[in-house]
DNA sequence: CATAATCACTTTACCACTCAATTGATGACA
DNA sequence: TGTCATCAATTGAGTGGTAAAGTGATTATG
């Protein structure tokens, strides 16, 4: 078995930095009592609220199911309402919700970005988010036939 | 609450492509019987068998428990080997694994591969591998006390 | 020598995701 | 009007991850 591609090292590097940030970054949320799938929908859904589970599985690249049970658990912590309103289900934050958001949102943020701060130029980060915003769209038109 | 920094949109683009990058893999693993998941440990113990299941758990940065399951369920295929040996485990390919592996060895960095081929040239694969190498690095740094 | 500490691994309970099957409401049409 | 298709959301079974508590053998120590 012959050695490595460049390609497959790309991708080492890509999946072990981002489960490793994704640690950090649920220990960092911990402050926030959040975790950091939860900030992400969060976030989609105090962007483009009101909106339909569909919808907002579609923003954040998962399935109905995994939205479903998702929006179960925040439902629950009172953070998000789900209106049935007819046939499609709507929701939005609630003032609980929006709240814990906004408390975290800055800090979170700079977090995120101190990965790349840290060891990388403005020049270096823009070419980076450059490449990966090409690597990822690509990705996308290779999806599943119904997803 | 103002707009995304550069730093969390790179983020952004890192966890979705990771993330569906995952799925397609998986989904071409299929015709393997394999997960992205199997055939990542797979890899690491075809590369440093015979070792102990905290030395790949340390390579694969996944936590003892996870290993251990992930362990239990690809010995119960017959994928892999644990003798226990002196208070701890070696594992080691089975016959049925490294056949496994070779098979799909091939055709899986050749997957993943395509992910950068068809979308940026030599110098920009080199790019991003570069400036991936520095941002997980980085993180590495960051690593929880006692991981 | 007995008890305590340590070490490698396992187990449990939880989160977050998948796919696939199911439910339940809406709308269409014979 | 009854049935049938459709569509959003839910549920069930499974994978893969975590943290934290538990187990059992080995080594240290009082």
């Amino acid at each position: 078995m012959q050695k490595n591609t460049r390609g497959s090292l790309i991708w080492l590097r890509l999946t072990r930095f981002t489960h490793q940030s994704n640690l950090l970054s649920n220990d960092f949320l911990k402050q926030f009592d959040l975790t950091t799938a939860q900030f992400d929908v969060l976030m989609q859904i105090s962007t483009y609220e009101p909106l339909t589970q569909s919808e907002l599985a579609e923003k954040v690249t998962v399935t109905q199911g995994g939205i479903s049970r998702m929006l179960a658990r925040l439902e629950k912590e009172g953070l998000i309402e789900r209106k049935q309103e007819w046939k499609t289900k709507t929701i939005s934050l609630t003032n609980k919700g929006r709240e814990k958001l906004e408390n975290a949102f800055e800090d979170q943020l700079e977090f995120q970005s101190s990965f790349f701060d840290e060891c990388l130029s403005e020049e270096e980060q823009k070419m980076l988010y450059l490449l990966m915003s090409r690597v990822q769209k690509n990705s996308e038109k290779k999806k599943l036939p119904n997803r």
